[in-house]
DNA sequence: CGAACCATTGACCATGATCAATGATTGTGG
DNA sequence: CCACAATCATTGATCATGGTCAATGGTTCG
C-alpha cells in the first residue's frame, strides 16, 4: 500500500542474462538493466542527492534504500523505502526531487538516462515500461497520502508493518517474521510521527497480542487478520 | 506546491489550431487535444469513477475538477484539484485509481487512450510529453505528502491558498483576489482536516490581517510575504 | 569497558476532532 | 418575489491523540 513499484516484483523480470539470441530486438528495460555491472554501496552512501542533475535509472539487487527530502525546519520526510527488484530514477525531471541513501549495504545496477533515452526512441516497449513504472508509483504515492493523512498513529503503524511484510524478500520458513533493518527514527520519519509515538504504539500492538518484538529489530506478526483490520481503518474502538 | 501538472500552464500549449502545414509530422499531444471536440459537464457530473476501465486523456479548458477517493470509513480524500490547462488520465493503469468530478461547470477535450497509444508508437515526442506529465505529477504528489504530513492546520491552509492563487486563471486587475469555487468541505477533504478546523484557521488568518474574506467564497491576500512564510513552515511562534 | 546512540516509558501540554448551537447562503415551490 | 427548507459556515466547549521534555534502560561499536 505504501509507495513502491510493486509491479517490479522478482518474478516479473529476468534476473539472468538476456536471451538475446532468441529475440534480439525487443530488449526490455529490465533486460538491459540485468546486463549492467553491479555496484555496491555501504550503509549511508547516497545514490544521489536532492537537486542533482546527473541521473541514472537504478535497480536494487540487494539491500534497502530510502528516498527522503529534508524540510526547512530540519526534519526529514522519508518518501519511500525501496527493496530488491524496485526501480528508481525513472522520472525525467531536470533535477532529482529527493535524495536516495543506502540504509543497509546495497547492490544495484544502473543505466545512464542518456542510454535510456536513446533506447526509448528505438523501442516502444521500453517506453511503456517506464510509463507503467511511473503510473504505478503515482498510484502508490497517492495511496500513501490517504494513509498518512487520515489514519491514527496505530493504524499507520499497522499499515506500515503490513506493507513491509508484503514487500520483504520472504524467508520461506519464518512466514510471519519480519527483520526491521530500520531504526525507529526511520519509521517515524516515514509515517510523520515522533519516535516516542512509534515506540508507544509498537508497545500497544504487542500488548494486544497483534505482534511480538522478540528483539528490537525483529518483529513477528501474531494476528494478521487484526493487523489488516487496523491498517484498513476498520476497527471502531481501541 | 500541491499536486498538479504545473507544466501544462496556459502558455505552454497552442490553444488554436495546429499549424499542420508548417510541420505536419511532429504533432504534440497538446496539439492533438486542441483538435478534439469540446465537451461540457454540469457540476457534480463525473469524468470517470474509481475502478472504471474505460479511459481517456482529458484536458480541462474551463472550470474546476476534483480527483478523489472514498475511504472505508466513508470519508473522502481529495487527491487534487485540476484547473484549465491541466491534463488528467495520462497514467496507464488498468483501472482508474480515483474518481474525477466536475466541481463547477466544466469544458474539456478528450482523447481515447487507444488513439494516444497509437500515436505514441509513431511519435516519440508524444511519449515524452506523457512521461513529463507523469514525472511532474509524481513530484507534486510527493510534495503534497510533505505538506499534509508535517504541517499544522494553519500552515496547510496557507500553502493551499497560495497554491490555489498561483494556479488560478488570473484576473489581471484584482491581483490578490481569489474566487473559491470550493466549499469548506472540499478544502477539509483535501487537507485532511475537519470543516471546523478549516473555518477556525481561516478566521485566524483573517484576524492576523494575512487574508480577508469579504464574502464566503471570495478571498483576498493581504500579506503575501507572511502567507508564504507560514506555508513554508518558517514561522516559529503563533 | 565505556561512550555514543537507540529505544522505551512517563508526565504534561497543544493541536485538532467531536459534539452542539447559531448564523449565513442557496435553492425551490407557492 | 418571498418564504421556507436545506445546505453550508462559524463559533464555542470539551476531549483525545500525539508532540515535547525528561529520565532510564538497551545495543552497538571502537
Amino acid at each position: 500500500m505504501l509507495a513502491v513499484a510493486e509491479m517490479t516484483s522478482h518474478s516479473s523480470f529476468p534476473v539472468g542474462r538476456n536471451p538475446a539470441s532468441q529475440r534480439p530486438q525487443p530488449a526490455t528495460m529490465q533486460d538491459i538493466l540485468s546486463q549492467q555491472p553491479q555496484r555496491r554501496l555501504a550503509p549511508h552512501e547516497h545514490l544521489f542527492h536532492e537537486g542533482d542533475r546527473e541521473s541514472n535509472i537504478y535497480r536494487i539487487e540487494r539491500g534497502l534504500v530510502r528516498l527522503y527530502k529534508l524540510l526547512n525546519d530540519g526534519r526529514r520526510q522519508i518518501i519511500s523505502f525501496r527493496f530488491p527488484g524496485d526501480v528508481l530514477g525513472s522520472d525525467t525531471l531536470k533535477e532529482h526531487y529527493c535524495s536516495a541513501e543506502a540504509v543497509t549495504e546495497v547492490t544495484l545496477r544502473s543505466l545512464p538516462r542518456e542510454t535510456a533515452h536513446r533506447r526509448m526512441k528505438e523501442e516502444p516497449g521500453f517506453t511503456s515500461e517506464i510509463i507503467e513504472l511511473l503510473s504505478q508509483e503515482l498510484a502508490n504515492t497517492r495511496s500513501q497520502i490517504t494513509v498518512l493523512n487520515r489514519r491514527s498513529a496505530i493504524e499507520k503503524l499497522a499499515a506500515f508493518i503490513l506493507d513491509l511484510w508484503r514487500r520483504q524478500p520472504k524467508q520461506p520458513g519464518a512466514a510471519k517474521l519480519l527483520t526491521l533493518e530500520l531504526t525507529r527514527t526511520d519509521i517515524a520519519d516515514f509515517l510523520g510521527l515522533t519516535i516516542e509515538t512509534v515506540s508507544r504504539n509498537l508497545t500497544k500492538l504487542r500488548q494486544r497480542r497483534i505482534i511480538n518484538l522478540p528483539q528490537v529489530h525483529t518483529l513477528v506478526i501474531l494476528d494478521l487478520a487484526r493487523l489488516e483490520e487496523l491498517a484498513a481503518g476498520e476497527c471502531e474502538d481501541w
